[in-house]
RNA sequence: GGCGCCAUCGUCUAGCCUGGUUUAGGACGCCGCCCUCUCAAGGCGGAGAUCACGGGUUCAAAUCCCGUUGGCGCCA
């Protein structure tokens, strides 16, 4: 294998899978898919379920259906439509099936003295943590068992003890790196104590199967959340341990600001819709939700505000993200997201719409050319009012439904106003004889009438609409009539005007 | 407790590296006007930031330096 100098990109969203993906879980996959495609590189989906109680293998379903309603494809990774399908060839891609990695470099580090294997109960971690407080000492592992003799551990083992193995952390010298959106930033060895590479169990902590995965897949930038910042001088220390100095020289890092709730705190359950799925049934878009989520922490220097997905990739740039973090506003997706409907063209909007449309049962399973027709007419006419494919059920029901329901305040202000019906009841054999049919006819028939009657626009228009609509609000009063066509306006006065609680 | 990170309108942010062109720009939201058959959408305009605070450096600082405070994160 003839390696180039210059290494192709190579990133990873590795997420736990003790729950859904969440908002800031896929505001970090954004930002790697991005960079990935930017660059023509690789866009790994690693699952780090090495947290044996809370993973599971729905939370892994549930990340992967998140990301591709995203629209995130990745490379190399599980797969969504098979378990036992996989994608690229640097997996397994499963944390847990890659225990016999992080033994074998376990053990290389044992045998070279870097780490050591560690007796200690967790009651005896309890005490040495409680001690130190109180000496109001930072709780750090002591390294009792750092320079056992090989007698003192045999006589441990006889007893049978558990053992994890720790890493034999420097005790002096500065670990430091450059970031990309941090800049440089160093840590005191000193402060770090021996902490854990592998548990009891033989499963790894985080920090160590990082460190392994992320030089076995050849990674070449580590896009992460900021909360793992302080985490970094301990994994390039077990990278350097390892033998793997070159690598982590040419690893960048890139660790982006967190998200907030609007209280400014960490994005919670509490904060109301944290994952990606509850936005999606909620009615978003997804590629409102990527522009969106794209602008939470990064942004371009002309501060542009709608992207498209081929503008993202191409304008994308790791050294814009910000440092601070963001506080997640609900609203400013909520208007994104309008522009996005806006933008859709009727066909493909009536698609999105209709499956929420059916789940309000206002469209039956099978549709007919001509019953799919009037409903594309329909969504049509509401289309730039809806914020969310959900509020389309409740936008069109009027139109689609026959029993659609009477609003009191408009019965009360407009139809039970002095001659109101009246009017309509003079309308509607008129209408009813009217050759065209259409909005532009029905908008001069209306218009004339107004004039013949020596009223306002108002006054015909407005009784017209509560009577076929059954609310003062919809929309343009003529199309909506064309839409419905005759035989339902005329039926629909009548019934109006017949109504016993009316008259 | 230690260490680290961050700090511009209510919110997302531009500008900061390479001080003056900034009476600090854009977007969401808010308010008003226009358009109009209603509601939206759209157009126009407005309010809203002593650039966290305090010291320096400089003829000049949001921009450079030091300190303080606050928020957040990590370590357990």
């Amino acid at each position: 294998m003839s390696d180039s100098k210059i290494p192709s990109v190579r990133v990873r969203f590795a997420p736990s899978p003790t729950g859904f993906l969440h908002i800031g879980g896929a505001r970090t996959a954004l930002f790697n898919w991005l960079f990935a495609r930017r660059h023509g590189g690789i866009f790994i989906l690693r699952i780090e379920d090495t947290d044996e109680v809370r993973s599971t293998e729905d939370s892994v379903q549930a990340i992967l259906r998140g990301m591709s309603w995203l629209g995130l494809d990745w490379d190399e990774g599980p797969s969504l439509s098979s378990k036992d399908e996989v994608r690229g060839s640097s997996g397994p891609y499963y944390q847990m099936q890659r225990l016999d990695l992080y033994r074998k470099y376990s053990d290389q580090l044992l045998n070279e003295g870097k780490a050591y294997r560690c007796y200690c109960t967790s009651e005896e971690l309890e005490a040495m943590r409680t001690r130190a407080m109180l000496a109001k000492r930072p709780p750090k592992y002591d390294g009792r068992c750092r320079n056992l003799t090989a007698a003192q551990r045999s006589e441990k083992e006889t007893e049978g003890r558990k053992a994890v193995i720790r890493f034999k952390t420097p005790t002096d010298g500065v670990t430091q790196f450059d970031d990309i959106v941090r800049a440089h930033v160093a840590f005191e060895n000193s402060l770090l104590d021996d902490f854990v590479l592998l548990k009891a169990s033989g499963v790894p902590t985080y920090q160590f199967a990082v460190v392994v995965d992320d030089y076995l897949m050849k990674i070449t930038h580590v896009v992460r959340g900021d909360d793992h910042l302080s985490n970094t001088p301990r994994q390039i220390l077990i990278f350097e341990a390892l033998g793997w100095g070159e690598f982590v020289k040419g690893l960048k890092f890139a660790h982006l600001s967190m998200i907030l709730g609007p209280d400014g705190t960490r994005l919670s359950k509490r904060h109301g819709a944290t994952s990606v799925e509850e936005y999606e049934r909620q009615g978003y878009l997804p590629e409102a939700m990527m522009n969106y989520l794209a602008l939470l922490g990064w942004s371009t220097e002309d501060s542009q505000q709608l992207f498209t997905r081929d503008d993202l990739i191409s304008k994308f740039e790791l050294e814009r993200c910000g440092k601070s973090p963001s506080i997640f506003d609900p609203t400013k997706l909520l208007w994104m997201n309008g522009e996005y409907i806006r933008k859709t063209g009727p066909d493909e909007f009536l698609k999105r719409a209709t499956p929420f449309i059916k789940e309000a049962g206002l469209m039956s399973a099978e549709l007919t050319g001509d019953q799919f027709n009037y409903f594309k007419a329909c969504v049509a006419l509401e289309q730039e009012k809806a914020k969310l494919l959900t509020d389309v059920p409740k936008l069109i029901d009027f139109m689609v439904k026959d029993d659609y329901p009477m609003d009191e305040k408009s019965v009360e202000k407009v139809l039970k106003a002095p001659g109101a019906i009246g009017l309509l009841l003079e309308m509607k054999p008129r209408l009813d004889a009217l050759t065209d049919f259409t909005a532009a006819g029905i908008e001069k028939f209306c218009k004339d009438f107004a004039v013949e009657k020596g009223i306002k626009n108002g006054a015909v228009f407005h009784p017209l609409r509560v009577a076929t609509s059954g609310r003062q609000q919809g929309p343009s009063l003529f199309h909506y009539m064309e839409v419905l066509g005759k035989p339902k306006v005329i039926a629909r006065i009548q019934k109006t005007c017949a109504a016993p609680d009316i008259r």
